[in-house]
DNA sequence: GTCTATATCTCGATAGAC
DNA sequence: GTCTATCGAGATATAGAC
């Protein structure tokens, strides 16, 4: 269940899955594909994950787990607030080029009603003050307080700096569909995207005098 | 086909579609589902769009070409910057808030591959110079070059625009998870969004003096 | 633990009455 | 145009050999 130790099978198993569950989604999700993508058979994936519902929730566990912990690591950091504002959007930007299908695995899960994300919450964010959400509104919020940022409401800056974060990624493909272009121009982007997103922020967010 | 002309019982069978597809996605979904909400028999579905590909197909085009049309015309009204700006995000939101579904059917088939909005993107969006992902690339260009907002790629700020708004609607349903006091606030949130997107955007890019 | 072969079942699609 | 009943494809899941 909970175990983070897996075999090697098992690992070519959950990330073969991971790959079809974020690309067709829960159901849409095929054992055979998985099997295929991981190169072993259907009847192995049944052995270790019983069926597909239990495999799912492994595989949303196993990758959500470490994608919160590592994004959270950026924000226990000492520094000013821009140094953390940062270092906490690089690495949001290198988490989701490194895997490009993270986001919409766990946006379908939250558009079916969250149903896994829900049961195994605790596992999965570190719901405490020193977890992952939480830090970051409470870095809005001293900013805030201390004047260094304008009154904001924390709630909103998160939303936005995670936004256009996952928004890059998300939507690529949308505007490469529209802008052949584009797709050359990937990786230059994400870097261009990482000065792009402080700049906006973090003098968005300053006060102004005028 | 491209008729946009439905009877009672099509529109029934579309909205009905619209919810299914958007919290299930294109596999996901259940004609018996779709059929239930519609308050209709499986077979009817059939009868009026042959099988669920198509009904699928149609269900895309009939809402998106609406969303893009509306999306686009803030575009093409006259002000300066900021007004078209505001005009803008304050369109996108209201039009989110009132169909929160519609970025993740949208966000589902990008990450399928967008076959059918590939196909049928002619019909969708406005590819001109004034149809809709343009106008808004050419009002950041413009200000940029008029020296309104400082050098920026208006690619860049045409994802952040975009990704901040979708976000708070995508993402939502996660936050309100972990922190239930935000359900009853969301109203509340929408309002407020506005001018925190409109702030985060406008001064974010605006030149700075020092 | 890993495989092949097969049973079981879900769901899209059709036939045909009204 | 709308319904009930049913078929058949395709997918999950299991049995059982190795």
């Amino acid at each position: 269940m909970s175990t983070n130790t897996f075999s090697d099978t098992e690992h070519q198993i959950l990330e073969a899955a991971l790959l079809e569950f974020s690309t067709h989604g829960r159901q849409g999700a095929r054992m055979q594909c998985i099997a295929d993508r991981a190169g072993l058979n259907k009847a192995l994936i049944h052995y270790y994950f019983r069926n597909k519902e239990r495999l799912y929730e492994e595989v949303f566990r196993y990758v959500f787990q470490r994608y919160f912990r590592r994004l959270g690591e950026t924000l226990r950091r000492d520094g000013d607030f821009p140094t953390v504002l940062r270092a906490f959007i690089n690495r949001y930007l290198d988490l989701l080029n490194e895997n490009p299908a993270l986001p919409m695995f766990l946006l379908r899960e939250v558009s079916e009603g969250a149903p896994v994300f829900s049961r195994r919450i605790s596992e999965i964010v570190e719901i405490s003050p020193d977890g992952m959400p939480y830090l970051l509104l409470q870095l809005f919020a001293k900013a805030s307080s201390s004047g260094e940022i304008r009154h904001t409401d924390p709630f909103q800056a998160l939303i936005s700096i995670m936004g256009t974060c996952i928004y890059f990624f998300a939507g690529f493909p949308i505007f490469a569909a529209l802008m052949p272009e584009l797709q050359d121009r990937r990786e230059e982007l994400v870097e261009q995207r990482k000065e792009h997103i402080f700049e906006l922020v973090y003098y968005g967010l300053k006060p102004r005098t005028e």
